[in-house]
DNA sequence: TTTGTTCATCGCAAATATACGATGATCTAA
DNA sequence: TTAGATCATCGTATATTTGCGATGAACAAA
């Protein structure tokens, strides 16, 4: 909702991380990630029977972690096959890796 | 007596990473997390001169940053000293390291 | 062609998030 | 006591997200 005139001096690794994390950042997602990256390839059917929502909800839901990139979708009529992308998922990877260690080398007197 | 955290009641591992996924899902976020964690511990004030955006907005995206439990605050008057949550923070790197790490095992036929 | 299957998209309602100014709360110092 | 500094919260407006049913698009098989 950027209503301000001003410009935030974001990286943009920083948009970055905040968009693939805003993909992650709902249960319903997650599921979706563990299941195509631990156990098997899906069909949107499967993740029907997997996941108690409607079918347009769980698409739109792939929808979100398409347009992040974390998966890719291979049509193979009449079904579609979601995979995770591998490539931009290791990005990804490193980037929260990176992100994570970033406070390694200063310890605050905060407690 | 504690004054500045929220406790969070999760239910289950999914729940937890799209909980802290989502905290981190906004660039200010990231950018406040990465002041925190790299530099200095910042007061909210310092924190303005930063980022160009309203007081109440910056304490705004701190309190989603406490109540994820990223982050934790030491009063000290007339100043709020806030500070990478060491141990909530090295509970969630291992969490997102497992899940990337999730997939290694199989390997999919979709590319 | 028609029918059935599968998935995406549309349209809507409700909930949540975002941003701001104004105000409140708390403490220090004068 | 009063004044100033700092940060949280409130109230408001708007944007976005979420979820669903209905519908549309694409294809295979009859």
């Amino acid at each position: 909702m950027q209503r301000t005139l001003l410009t935030v001096d974001y990286s943009s690794e920083e948009e970055i991380i905040a968009s693939i994390a805003k993909a992650i950042g709902h249960p319903v997602r997650v599921k979706i990630l563990r299941l195509l990256a631990s156990q098997t390839c899906c069909f949107t059917g499967e993740l029907t029977e997997l996941i108690p929502m409607a079918q347009s909800t769980i698409s739109q839901h792939l929808k979100a972690l398409l347009n992040a990139g974390l998966i890719k979708g291979e049509i193979n009529p009449p079904k579609v096959r979601y995979c995770i992308d591998r490539e931009n998922w290791q990005k990804a990877q490193a980037l929260f890796g990176k992100f994570f260690t970033a406070d390694r080398e200063y310890n605050c007197d905060c407690g």
